[in-house]
DNA sequence: GTCTGGCACTCGCGTGCGAAGAGTGCCAGA
DNA sequence: TCTGGCACTCTTCGCACGCGAGTGCCAGAC
């Protein structure tokens, strides 16, 4: 067990290399830090630390910089979430209150959330798996052809162009129209399933195939989670660190363009709160020497997307989670607004 | 003017820079290129073309690079556009033949684009203002709620929610649904203004505030330019030439953040061709030292959106022309298909 | 026991210098 | 008009050197 002071010690060389992004040697920790301890004694501590694995210095006659676990101990243990003031917290609901639709709260979103912590930020979309159903459309294209519109509680239209195994004609369509709203409008995602089992038998035999098509849609379209959309923003900001990782800003570049990591990677924090992952905790390779703070944020009390940054494991991390916990605060409240 | 010659230097200059990355001396060049001189020639023709601003030197005693104008005259007179190769063409078809929605048709052009260019690749959808309506539909959210939905014929969704200035009955709803259809459908976005121009007086009074508002906002949505929306991919290939320019890829990446900058670079290229801007030729400071390659795409035989690519000044121009143009051909086609 | 001051030691980093190499410009001759 | 040769310029690289930051350890004080 680490002694009160060796935390102490840990919690200065993490503010102070976040703050300098140099590694900070014994002499400037007590001069900006009064511990009410000598250098010496610093050393000793840090000394203690090294071999705990929580500090490492890049060359020796350099100072110290935290590690993974390190910053993993300070996270959990040393720091709290630093919370807004009240002045960025009216400009975080000023510049999302003017919205227009879905799209725009979310672009505004991603916006906020890269100038508020200066790095890269993620917005997921609202997910479809834990909304409820607005409206379904069904528009005949062509005899043998329909599009299907769903239309959420979050506002999200997602459509569907459907090739039916026989013409189906507008009588019907206009009645299964209006028995799949009657029965799904208003409901979860998960419930639509059983609601709509046996609708296909309350039809003419002809059409029967047709209606389970287009059912079936529906339910690939409800459960689909290849289909869930981001929206990223912010990457400039790397650049204010590749001085440091010149090598680094390519994998992490690379990583942000693929989708499905970026999904993985904010899906993976179950955590009510906000979810710190550091460096080597990402699964993917090409964020190892990044941290992603991830938290849920939904319409009603309940999470139905996540959204996050991803900067260097040298950040300010109070900051950050308070910021990221503000943002999905006040997304939560638009959303429900409208 | 330049001799026959001098032209042949300046190509082979850009040339063998933008495949070395390095200035070209005047030996290197008789020896990769045979152009029939000893380099002493070479050296008179390279003053020559270092007094007309085509090429220039970093320092004294290096090899020459070739300036903006150098790239202009290399783009205009001495290169060709390369045709793709059976094989990538195949490749090309082949990729974008699986894409099952509009959303993913673009992705995957982005991707494709991004990957044969290896440079930074940017799709605008197909635009609006240019595109037919396939159908209009409506539907009731609330007695004086309205949602409009609009399909267009390049399978985008744009829907709005209207509040109406007085409740509508269903009937009503589907009478203007109907009557809107019966005229809209099929016509193009520049025709539609004149075509519901007198529906309202075919309405009971009750209703034409109604019918005058849900109108009135589809017509704001048919010529809303700043609903135009781009997907832009292969911002790691920036990193490919980070070395030489650190301090380049910042407003690079902040350029491709502001969509508004973006549209506006592909929008200037009036072209019905393929486009390209060298260096300062491009308005927008942050991409002075990158070239931007563009051109239409459409699903009939007229332009309805633009795709092209931005990269270095230093890239390989004819590659890239014909890369882009092959994609955006393609692109064309699966469009018209769906 | 714990902390402190002192001291020797280790490296990384910046500087200056010299040699090497690439490339140019110019000139006289073919 | 082209060519070969020559002197000149500059950049780059390697290397030695000194400085300074920071460490580790030890003996002594509280």
């Amino acid at each position: 067990m680490l002694s009160e002071r060796r935390l102490q010690v840990l919690r200065a060389i993490v503010q102070d290399y976040v703050g300098t992004e140099e590694p900070v040697g014994s002499k400037a920790l007590t001069e900006r830090h009064n511990l009410g301890v000598s250098p010496a004694t610093v050393r000793n501590d840090m000394a203690a630390l090294e071999e705990e694995g929580y500090i490492a210095q890049p060359h020796t006659s350099a100072g110290r910089i935290p590690t993974d676990k390190g910053y993993r101990l300070f996270v959990d243990k040393l720091a709290g979430v630093k919370p807004m003031s009240p002045p960025e917290r009216r400009a975080i609901q000023n510049f999302l209150e003017g919205a227009v639709d879905l799209d725009d709260v979310v672009a505004r979103t991603v916006r906020l959330l890269a100038q508020l912590t200066r790095q890269v930020a993620i917005v997921q979309y609202p997910s479809l798996t834990r909304s409820t159903v607005r409206h379904v459309e069904l528009l005949s294209l062509a005899p043998a052809r329909v599009m299907l519109v769903l239309i959420t509680d979050t506002g999200r239209v997602e459509q569907r162009v459907i090739d039916c195994p026989a013409p189906i004609g507008e009588t019907s369509l206009a009645d299964l129209r209006a028995r799949l709203n009657s029965r799904v409008a208003g409901r979860r995602f998960t419930d639509v399933p059983s609601l709509v089992e046996d609708l296909p038998e309350a039809f003419e035999v002809e059409d029967r195939g047709t209606v389970s098509t287009v059912l079936s849609t529906l339910l690939e379209t409800l459960v689909e989670e290849n289909e869930e959309r981001l929206m990223i923003g912010g990457t400039a900001n790397l650049t204010r660190f590749a001085h440091d990782f010149p090598l680094t800003i390519r994998p992490v570049l690379e990583a942000l363009e693929e989708q499905v990591v970026l999904l993985k990677l904010l899906g993976e924090a179950k955590d009510p709160g906000v979810t710190v992952r550091i460096g080597h905790e990402n699964a993917h390779e090409g964020l190892n020497s990044t941290s992603v703070v991830s938290v849920g944020y939904g319409s009603g009390g309940e999470a139905v997307a996540k959204l996050g940054v991803v900067g260097p494991t040298r950040m300010d991390y109070p900051g950050t989670m308070g910021a990221v916990r503000a943002v999905a605060r006040y997304v939560g409240q638009i959303l429900a607004e409208s």
